[in-house]
DNA sequence: TATTTAAGTGTAATATTTACATTTAATTAA
DNA sequence: TTAATTAAATGTAAATATTACACTTAAATA
């Protein structure tokens, strides 16, 4: 190595992911219980630490793939948290990244093995270190998300009614919205194909179908 | 000491600081001439590395003070930069800050022995590293943050004209706007004090003083 | 007294958001 | 077969916010 520094401290550098799910009515988070020591048994995020030879949003997609057997997932950087005592055996830096996804499509023995559970946002337990800190940020965020750009398509089946969306947005936002007005809004972003197939679980009626499309969704995109 | 983990590679933690200033009609950086290898005398963001007992948003302050004399200034975290082979000499994470700062406060014996200078966000030259991309994140950031609640209470003067605040917004946003419907627009959001002192110097009819309303500004901050 | 300079001001048109209630399609029960 | 039930589907008016656009005013200077 041709230069070196001075003497600085190094860090351990962890990545912790919150992960988002939907269904039917709630917004869900996906926790382990922590099986090694400290707090050993705990509820917390899923998390690990950087390698040497990846990025932090490598890192995210690895554990998240771990845990969940997906990959191509959406996931988006949070922020680092970084408090000196944050993780009492050693300094770790934490970067925190918020995930999208399905619930019905992750491996449900994968977070089996993990002992992980969904829970609903409005009943997220005690975390270790600054995890819970982590998630209202994260919660936060979504919602900013969902207040600029169409939201859903990382966290609806293919195939949805417009009841489930406005539920979704009804959860991230956490009020309950005017269905007309509801309509009327996400259809003038024009991301939505309607299909000819209904829903007949939810009524006698029926109801429509919808999926994303992909092209015009995307072009939300930052 | 209780625990240890397994062994996990260690990184250098570093903060790089996105000062932005304004003067007249123009968004500005502050940039450092690096006097160390590598890349020594190459513009670059002013930076450091974290200390054992200190957050990254105090490393950020710390940082922003030993090159400004400044203190108390607004910091935000903009995202952390990972990629393993950013920094050639060692491993080196990177979490950067943008701070927005009065140009006329600092202090510039201390920029000047930190060979620092302004550069017009148009005409920021090829930096070290990642430096650049940092900066063109965090020019994105600022105009989302002045789309979405007001600005200019740490850029500008504390007694400003509506002009100065208009072609702060314009630089910021990089468009010029209506003269008519921004004053519209800034005064709906009640934040501003009108004074009864006019800045003399841009006409000759003069042209009031505003200044921030603190109390109503801060309602405005998550 | 006329000229110059930038400051200061208003209104109409359009687009967006909000509030709000009835009808419809299909199934199930009588 | 008819009535009752259930959630889906639909429209409009009022209020608010945004945009486009041009003339008058105050003061200094020539």
């Amino acid at each position: 190595m041709k230069y070196h520094y001075q003497k600085h401290v190094k860090a351990l550098l962890a990545v912790d992911c919150i992960i988002f799910g939907f269904n039917q009515d709630n917004l869900k988070i996906l926790l382990i219980k922590r099986d090694f020591e400290p707090e050993k048994g705990k509820w917390s995020l899923m998390g690990g630490f950087l390698r040497p030879d990846e990025t932090l949003d490598e890192a995210a997609s690895r554990i998240l793939q771990k845990l969940t057997g997906l990959h191509d997932i959406y996931l988006d950087q949070l922020r680092s948290f970084s408090h000196p005592d944050r993780d009492p055996v050693d300094r770790t830096v934490s970067t925190a990244y918020y995930a999208l996804i399905n619930i019905e499509e992750h491996n449900k023995e994968l977070t089996k093995k993990h002992s992980a559970e969904w829970f609903n946002i409005q009943d997220i337990p005690a975390l270790i270190f600054d995890h819970n800190d982590m998630i209202s940020q994260a919660i936060n965020r979504l919602r900013y998300k969902a207040s600029t750009e169409p939201i859903g398509f990382e966290l609806l089946p293919e195939k949805f009614t417009m009841r489930q969306l406005q539920k979704l947005y009804e959860a991230i936002l956490g009020q309950e919205l005017d269905k007309r007005n509801f309509i009327k809004k996400i259809l003038s972003l024009d991301v939505l194909i309607k299909l000819d197939e209904k829903d007949m679980t939810s009524s006698k009626k029926g109801s429509f179908l919808y999926k994303f499309d992909a092209e015009k969704y995307d072009r939300f995109k930052i």
